[in-house]
RNA sequence: GUGGCUGUAGCUCAGUCGGUAGAGUCCCGGAUUGUGAUUCCGGUUGUCGCGGGUUCGAGCCCCGUCAGCCACCCCA
């Protein structure tokens, strides 16, 4: 059981073989749909200078004002591991200088940590996709994004359902805020302890509080939709043209605020009901002022972020995760001399690039086990026997497959089998062959 | 940061009124040197999360602490 000492930290999970390969197999498909949209992969530090997530994310947002991993550096500068990726790839697209007449797709996949309470779907190292696009201001831009998100869920095998904002510009976000807090305002007494803090922080928040009092008042409080400027309207508008054009189903949610400051106009979210209080699998939006905030020309930008987490928490509910590949053979050996040949053996085929798991010297039942353990398609036992004359077998461990030759044969007994060996062995040619293994 | 529930063998768990640690599973060996079943026999499981307190005596009661789960908050 646990000893007090070694332990993870809180919040922070290890993954083992038997997990990864579900990670492994959803990163693959990831990249290879982020490759379909011709996304670049950024790979980013995990640690940032605190000031860049202070500017990036909002001063007053509980993740900048408690949920930071901060820590001063040897030489007293202020460093924070990072909560999230935005602000670390707006700050490398603007120190490289990578969006002067360009308009770079960018993705990252990586952790992100927040010293947050761990429950369901939330921990305090979690992973994410996460996509970035730079220099494209119309809607086009927001919907391609989109329909990349919806793909990427399709593709996961993950059913949510998309809910879609518009925070307007700066300006007329302000000129909303007044209006909400004025109708807010004597109602005041009627919120919960918390909306009224959220008055003074951000009073948008109050929209989407769970208190059912709350969600009365909010319910009949003025629309942000209603009172966008002329250009967001339109852009919304377009956006939700391009949407229906591109069969993508969505609602607009009225109470859909993001809980960082540095969003406008476009807002999204991927919603499901069956992570308990995480509901949020995929969120993101446009980011047009962040850029010229952060010290660069002024930039409209598109993005969001996906949990791999509660991806794969979804996938596992919906029976679409993926499982770990077996290797094709087992080879056990019976004796130490016999162990010589068996090692041999299991290296030459893996010259050949087929999978191998070896076991050994152990008694024979015990390699019958181990067979079974490796779950390899076939399994050979070589003992004292083999290295005279007896014969080797080679048997299908789930199926009615068997050869029976000598030691030497043992390629071409498991190709006559239906083993798929490579044209070239890579030894011979100067590029390897993928590895052969089982699903 | 707040609250509720839970921590006993690698895993799943039982443990009565406070009386000195159990089951199943798994693993190993044998019955059975040559193709996996079943069955039978034998064998190893442990800081009862950790620390303190009460008691003649604590897995059990009390306090603290750590961790997990769930919810609040927040968010991916």
């Amino acid at each position: 059981m646990a000893t007090k000492e070694l332990q993870a930290v809180r919040g922070m999970n290890d993954i083992f073989p038997s997990a990864s390969a579900g990670w492994q197999t959803l990163e693959a498909d990831l990249r290879d749909l982020l490759s379909l949209y011709d996304y670049g992969e950024i790979r980013l530090p995990l640690l940032e200078s605190t000031e860049l997530f202070a500017r990036a994310i909002g001063d007053v947002t509980d993740i900048v004002q408690k949920e930071m991993y901060t820590f001063a550096d040897r030489n007293g500068d202020s460093l924070t591991l990072r909560p999230e990726g935005t602000a670390g790839c707006v700050r490398a697209a603007i120190q490289h200088q990578t969006m002067r007449g360009q308009t770079p797709r960018y993705y990252y996949i990586g952790p992100m940590f927040r010293h947050e309470r761990p429950q369901k779907g939330r921990y305090r190292q979690f992973h994410q996709l996460g996509v970035e696009v730079f220099g494209q201001a119309g809607a086009g831009a927001d919907a391609e994004v989109i329909a990349l998100s919806a793909r990427i869920l399709k593709r996961s095998g993950v059913a949510a359902a998309l809910q879609i904002n518009s925070l307007g510009s700066p300006a007329a976000r302000a000129a909303y805020r007044e209006r909400l807090l004025s109708y807010l305002r004597p109602r005041e007494a009627a919120l919960c302890a918390d909306c009224q803090t959220r008055m003074e922080r951000n009073p948008l928040r109050v929209l989407d509080c769970k208190v059912p009092g709350c969600q009365e008042i909010a319910a009949a409080a003025p629309h942000l939709v209603d009172h966008l400027d002329a250009e967001s309207a339109a852009h919304f508008a377009s956006l939700q043209d391009l949407l229906t054009a591109l069969d993508i189903p969505y609602v607009v949610n009225h109470s859909l605020v993001r809980g960082l400051d540095y969003y406008n106009r476009t807002v999204f979210e991927w919603v499901t009901d069956a992570l308990g209080a995480q509901g949020t699998v995929l969120a993101g939006g446009r980011y047009d002022g962040l850029i010229s905030q952060l010290g660069g020309q002024q930039t409209p930008a598109i993005g969001f972020a996906v949990g791999l987490e509660r991806l794969l928490a979804l996938q596992e509910i919906q029976g679409k995760l993926a499982t770990a590949s077996k290797p094709i053979l087992f080879v056990g050996a019976l004796d130490d001399s016999s162990l010589v040949s068996a090692w041999q053996l299991a290296e030459h085929l893996r010259d050949h690039a087929i999978s191998v798991v070896s076991g050994g010297p152990a008694s024979f039942k015990s390699l019958m086990k181990q067979a079974e353990r490796s779950q390899a398609q076939f399994q050979v036992v070589i003992g004292a026997g083999q290295l005279q004359d007896e014969p080797v077998i080679i048997k299908e461990q789930h199926g009615e497959g068997r050869w029976e030759g000598s030691l030497d044969a043992v390629t071409s007994g498991l190709q006559s089998l239906g083993v798929d060996f490579p044209q070239h062995a890579p030894h011979t040619e100067h590029n390897f062959a993928t590895t052969r293994r089982l699903k």
